[in-house]
DNA sequence: CTGCTTATGTGATGTAAATCATAGTCCGCT
DNA sequence: AGCGGACTATGATTTACATCACATAAGCAG
């Protein structure tokens, strides 16, 4: 509930590094702290996009669920990461509903305060840009990757993905990397069996810890037949 | 080659319109005017990220492709519309290649000098956030739909976005759809014919027309059982 | 008109992965 | 300890789609 300590927060965000003391008091001030437990969720997809959001502490996920009832995860962001700010942006509902993970805090900025912030610093704008370009890449590369190459190069580019963002020990359930990969269940397991049988990951219940990362990268790459 | 001329065609870019006559005419400056062939690219992924361009007359296609060997297209852009942008921002090489459908008369602008004229224009870095924005809306709406949703419903959200920005008459082979769409040509083929069976859309040579946008959105929305 | 190329159309066959079914295992909970 | 609910595991069956293999048709160039 401190204002010191939101801005604490927001100057470890990427985001907002650019910006002075009095720039993230000023931003801080705008800024409200809620809390959410394990599973809750925090905005729900076609609600109206009132607040830009920027995690604190905690791990949250943004999901979509197809009209087969099947649950899709966009991405899990962490501590120093925004979300919501798509439909913030461009004032139409959140294309996408966010859940948290694990028990979290969670900084809440007004939409119309943190447009009118955004106006006169250009080097936010900018960062936000990049940070932007870089999702835009990403979500690219990975449709690419849906369209053309088989769940097992999905999965090892998905783990190799998590690994650089949170180092090689991996908190998912299979059911999470499955929901990730656009697969089911059962074939996420089979898949990590497969993997695990030949050294290339450990499992156990709720981990997957990279074991050669570099085998894992040949099986993202393609086919061992290049 | 008319800087006035070329100033013309950025006023009329979304990206642009908030710039006065001066702002214009300084950004139309540092813009050089390049042709294209049909089929001719105009950048390959792994470029270094150099320019920022505009397509001023014609289409492009941006395309990356996957293992197999296979060419997904990402997106169709037109007059007034930018590309090479995210590689342009974050500095890295461009994540696909971008090639002319038709012929094309393109507006370059070097990186750096566009990155200068934007640090000082908020106005026009929140245009951009938009617009990435929008497309990063777009990119994970088409992830889900790999993800989890059959052929013909992809294929029938793709005609239904290709409709709602250029018109129901679609110029576009069963094999440029079956890049968009992930698939192959014959199940291209075999989706469009059924579709055109039911009276959905009317298909010749090159082109599909639209003629019962309601079947094709119900048939984009989920399974006739819902 | 006559090829030649590019696009469309269709069948037969193969296969990766979904689906359905069932069981074992780990872990928190009272 | 023992119960219940996630999580993992594995087999059998089905299916959407890819792949392979041709056939026909439309547009274009000489």
């Amino acid at each position: 509930m401190s204002p010191a300590k939101n801005a604490e927060i927001l100057k470890k965000s990427l985001i907002f590094s650019s910006l002075n003391e009095d720039e993230l008091s000023a931003l801080a001030g705008l800024a409200a702290e809620r809390s959410f437990q394990p599973d809750e969720f925090i905005l729900w997809e076609g609600d109206e996009p009132d607040y830009f959001y920027v995690v604190a502490e905690g791990q949250v996920k943004v999901v979509k669920n197809s009209s087969t009832g099947r649950e899709f995860i966009i991405a899990f962001f962490g501590p120093g990461e925004m979300f919501g700010e798509v439909a913030v942006f461009e004032g139409k509902p959140y294309p996408a509903s966010a859940q948290a993970t694990s028990a979290c805090r969670i900084l809440a900025i007004k939409r119309q305060s943190f447009l009118d912030f955004l106006a006169t610093r250009p080097q936010v704008a900018l960062r936000i840009i990049n940070i932007l370009g870089g999702r835009l890449r990403d979500a690219q590369g990975r449709l690419k990757d849906f369209a053309g190459e088989r769940v097992e190069q999905r999965l090892a580019r998905i783990l190799l993905m998590l690994a650089s963002r949170m180092g090689t020990t991996l908190r998912f359930t299979r059911q999470e990397l499955a929901d990730m990969a656009g697969t089911t269940t059962e074939t996420a397991i089979r898949v990590t069996g497969g993997l695990s049988e030949r050294g290339i990951i450990i499992t156990s219940r709720g981990q997957i810890i990279i074991a050669d990362e570099a085998k894992l990268k040949a099986l993202a790459e393609g086919p061992p037949e290049i």
